[in-house]
DNA sequence: AATGAATGAGGCTTCATTCAT
DNA sequence: GATGAATGAAGCCTCATTCAT
């Protein structure tokens, strides 16, 4: 008993240590940038020494992708939720971007590690950069899709305006972030969803309600 | 007399050799990264030494502020002519972006330039990026603002979809250049530019109209 | 008396382990190298963890040193037997020479082992080294020794000719060590031994004769 | 006038510390040992900076590379001059072993990164040292060959005889840098000169004067 | 103007060893 | 006895920048 104890206490410890690293780099990163970012800094800031960070992740790089993956993971789960939650295509659709929004409006830091610094980290990451992107564009193609088929708005290159779509988000979120004085970035989404939505064919009448109904 | 001539003779070619400078770095920039580019690899772009580089430009950073606004610069310029030559403010509009897309199109590294390397330079770029970014949005939202004062499009929040717009053209080109096998860019434009312009409350007929005049 | 069975079983076990580690330590040195062997590889080739193996070592340069002793000792063992079982003092030394040749050729890791990486340890190790090679090349200038003594050859400086052969020994198998395709190294045996002995003034019919009725 | 003589002088002074750190190099290398020799060492040695090191060779390794390359060559160029002197075959070999016997002895440090060094610098380096040792008894053994065909001694086995004096050689050169009092190394020549010869089948009266014609 | 040798701070990573469990 | 997480001292190398010529 005391042996299995002592065992989960290891691991939840050891769990947490990686955790703390991880932690630790993703405030790093997002202050400082990829680059900018040293190994001494990360250990220093999850208190631990650079051994240790070796210990939990071979690379600098590891780190990174690691931090990557996950945070887009997260972030793709709640999109998933959130957009289950609504039965309307064009809901659906407005819950997505909503979701996006709120979530980089609460987290900051998240924005900056998944939009700046998945540049700023050099070329030898693109891949992981246009992944996400594409990951994302694809999503909302996704639902655009749906409410074609449904009638909900006409005919349309859904892949291109998924595309468009993050990109006009994502420039948004980036002029917050680079912001010297950022207002609240949530008061900015009502007039961009009308963009977006319109764009899109919806129509005007839709636009109105549906966002006052949320 | 002599010596004047040799001084004129020197000043052009230093003239020169300057430019042979940013060029080379131009290009080692856009293949390699603002990170990943050495000053011995610029020198040697640029045919000249370590030394000689440095006479001209103080840091490396000094020669990549200089590339972003000179090639900024250029694209404005060509921005501006070609919204010139057009009455109506959607057609200016139009050409606006239309200007931005094929320049992007014909000039790869140009793009990755200005997209890529701007937050690939680091934290450190953060204002020279923002005010690219702003410039262009703001080029944009000023024909918007004239195109509201004409009656051609009802109100908006013209700085927002300045951004957007700006953002979405954005995120196409990005997306094109990170493909391993890139289409033509310019096929995507028709598409986006319905999009955009449907986005902003143009009427159906104009953006079906607009599009096949050109 | 259960505990105390227990301990023995413990203490077998450990002797055990204690092999495991040095079986281990001696295969990852000879393909590896000292320098390039880490603790943790030698403790996966044990399938034991670091701190196991640092249970019954106190460094990695115990191992070694043990390692250099045991195998050393061993093949000591093994000429001292091969040379009892001779009379004739040229016969004695031409046993040790078999025997150390014999024994390389079947095992090449100890060779390996004792000759390249016992250099390649680093100047720390020189000691080992040394007293290594000058325990072979005194115990074959004992053999010369008495074949002096016998009148089987000559007067001569047994202690260097001790070293010389060694040396002339070792360096043959050195060479086939780092050959890329090594032969049968038991084929070069007979023509040094011819040079060996003739080195030492033993009649020309003697060596052939001695040869050929092996 | 002014400018070739400044160049010159450049040229010389890189020259010249281009060889002030391959002097400090090989002084550390033979004192510490390869792996043991920090780059930060040989830059102290050289009165330079590290930075300074690494624009005149690459890596460590290529240092060393370049130290074996060089000291080989003037080793074997030395050889060769006293060798042309001689015109009796085994006068040839015996100037051969001569010189190498007395160069080392003369500069014990060179010994020690031909023949200790070599190996301690790891198993990347076995080529290396293959291909050094491969040259040595590659030389002897064409002396050899020039013996028998002269009739100066009776055909053998030519290559593995090099091989043998080699190692013979090495070993008693090793034996004294290992030893903690050297005595004079010239003084074990003739002996083993003896060995070496008579081990060919040099005729014992050629032996003895050859050795005191000297 | 130009050259290129030199500088030195700093970066990433490895690894023998320790120690709490 | 054993485990493996943690430590921290080095180590090799890169590169923007300076400077004598």
């Amino acid at each position: 008993m005391g042996d299995e104890k002592r065992a989960g206490a290891q691991a939840e410890k050891s769990r947490t240590r990686r955790e703390q690293i991880l932690d630790a780099a993703f405030n790093t990163f997002a202050r400082r940038g990829y680059r900018d970012t040293a190994m001494d800094e990360i250990a220093a800031a999850a208190e631990t020494s650079k051994g240790g960070v070796y210990f939990h992740f071979a690379t600098k790089e590891a780190i990174f992708r690691e931090l990557m993956r996950s945070t887009a993971d997260r972030l793709a789960a709640k999109v998933d939720r959130a957009v289950a939650a609504e039965i309307d295509p064009i809901a659906k659709a407005d819950a997505a971007l909503r979701t996006v929004f709120a979530t980089f409006a609460g987290h900051r830091t998240m924005a900056r590690l998944l939009f700046l610094d998945a540049l700023g980290a050099g070329r030898a990451f693109n891949d992981e950069t246009n992944a996400l992107h594409e990951r994302f564009a694809l999503m909302i193609a996704g639902y655009l899709d749906q409410a074609v088929a449904e009638g909900a708005i006409p005919p349309l290159d859904t892949r291109l305006t998924g595309v468009a779509w993050f990109g006009a988000l994502n420039e948004v979120v980036a002029r917050w972030l680079m912001a010297d004085e950022p207002g609240r970035l949530e008061e900015t989404y009502p007039p961009l969803r009308a963009l977006l939505l319109r764009s899109a064919g919806v129509p005007e009448a839709r636009i109105a309600t549906t966002g006052a109904a949320r």
